[in-house]
DNA sequence: TACGATATTTAGATATGCCTAATTCTTAGG
DNA sequence: CCTAAGAATTAGGCATATCTAAATATCGTA
């Protein structure tokens, strides 16, 4: 078993590993966690003794097998768990981050198995993300960021990658949610905005960045 | 907010104290810790700075107001977790102690109204134990030790005191369960054991330790 | 290619929560 | 009312996970 820590240490490790598919530094992990990266350079090293990280002195790590493995273990609590508060207990999805945050690191197979029996086995949470198995397989999607979608092409938002609060309100308050219905309008060349009508409804401009933070199926 | 750690040591200190009314020493925390005496000296000491309890040198500790607010808090969520196991995931209420100890630690006070609200506002959890509401209030209940019970007395099991995992085990296996309807055939005076006839199907010999860590009602 | 900016690591501290060993306090029996 | 056993505390350490400041490594660009 691993402390709520090293836990938290894979999670980001594995996610932006993903995203990225490259070995992950130091400056981001801390920044991802919001300490210090001398105290990153600590864990990866004890990360890499346990041989959930391969770890490259000043070249940053990549998840092993077995590290990958427990991530997305955590990946599954996390969104069953989240999926449980917005099913049975008429959370909203932009509420539920905070709160599996904690759930996700409870040490219970069998208590996960039965959660997931009782939403009836889902494949993805409230948030669109894919749900992993028992045996850490994830849904088939194809996905892509919305900054790297084209214009005029239809696509219904699957993911959030930013879950900070500020972001998940603002979300909100735009009116954009998984499942939301997008296409580009046009693309601000000079610094990569976008015009985005929302369901056939409104349109609103999303910066690059809110762009870059969201992930779509066509 | 309090930690996990200074969590578990006002709800040891919080369930001696209503069972004796007195001061409660180092040692006792220590037994039901499994920890060692000294370092429960340090945490008494801190428990006395933050006003959860009334520290006197080698007096032992008495909770204060404050910290029976925090210990009730803490027993309803681990009570309204394990109902919601039993209730929604199908467990049997002899399996879910250990993962609840895990659950009550989740800091969201609107996660736990939302769980009570799906339960119906349970007054009972499966082991027979009064569950606080919001306030702290805990239900009327009248219940004894079965040590104190009278021969030939009818009662039922409210409440199990020693949530180990072998005391749990035990008894399901003689076939005590919270709610099983019990009286008291005879008391041997000489080891305080005692012949037990369960819901008037079958008679059992229970330890005098045994009969000291169930609560009947009458 | 060399330099400066940025990233990373090392060294030395800190707080929490635990330990053992030694000391002090409390209390029950003679 | 004194003493010895048991209970509690103190003193000194250890591991985890964090920090700051200083030293070192990497990398893009002139």
């Amino acid at each position: 078993m691993h402390t709520l820590t090293e836990e938290n240490y894979l999670k980001a490790i594995y996610r932006i590993y993903e995203s990225t598919g490259d070995s992950v530094s130091t400056t981001a992990i801390a920044e991802k966690l919001q300490i210090n990266a001398a105290s990153v350079t600590d864990m990866f090293k004890k990360l890499g003794q346990q041989k959930l990280v391969v770890y490259e002195k000043s070249r940053g790590v990549k998840p092993t097998d077995k590290g990958k493995k427990v991530a997305l273990q955590i990946l599954r609590k996390h969104r069953l768990w989240e999926t449980f508060m917005v099913e049975k207990l008429k959370f909203s999805w932009d509420e539920v981050h905070e709160v599996a945050e904690q759930l996700e690191h409870v040490h219970s197979d069998i208590l996960i198995e039965r959660l997931d029996q009782l939403l009836g086995y889902p494949k993805f949470d409230p948030h669109g993300d894919p749900i992993p198995d028992k045996n850490g397989k994830l849904p088939a999607q194809v996905s892509i960021l919305l900054s790297q979608g084209k214009i005029g092409h239809p696509y219904r938002i699957s993911g959030v990658s930013e879950n900070t609060d500020a972001f998940l309100k603002y979300l909100n308050k735009i009116g954009l949610a998984p499942g939301s219905h997008v296409s580009i309008v046009e693309i601000e060349e000079f610094d990569g905005s976008m015009k985005l009508s929302i369901d056939n409804k409104k349109e609103i401009i999303l910066s690059r960045q809110a762009a870059e933070n969201l992930s779509v199926v066509s």
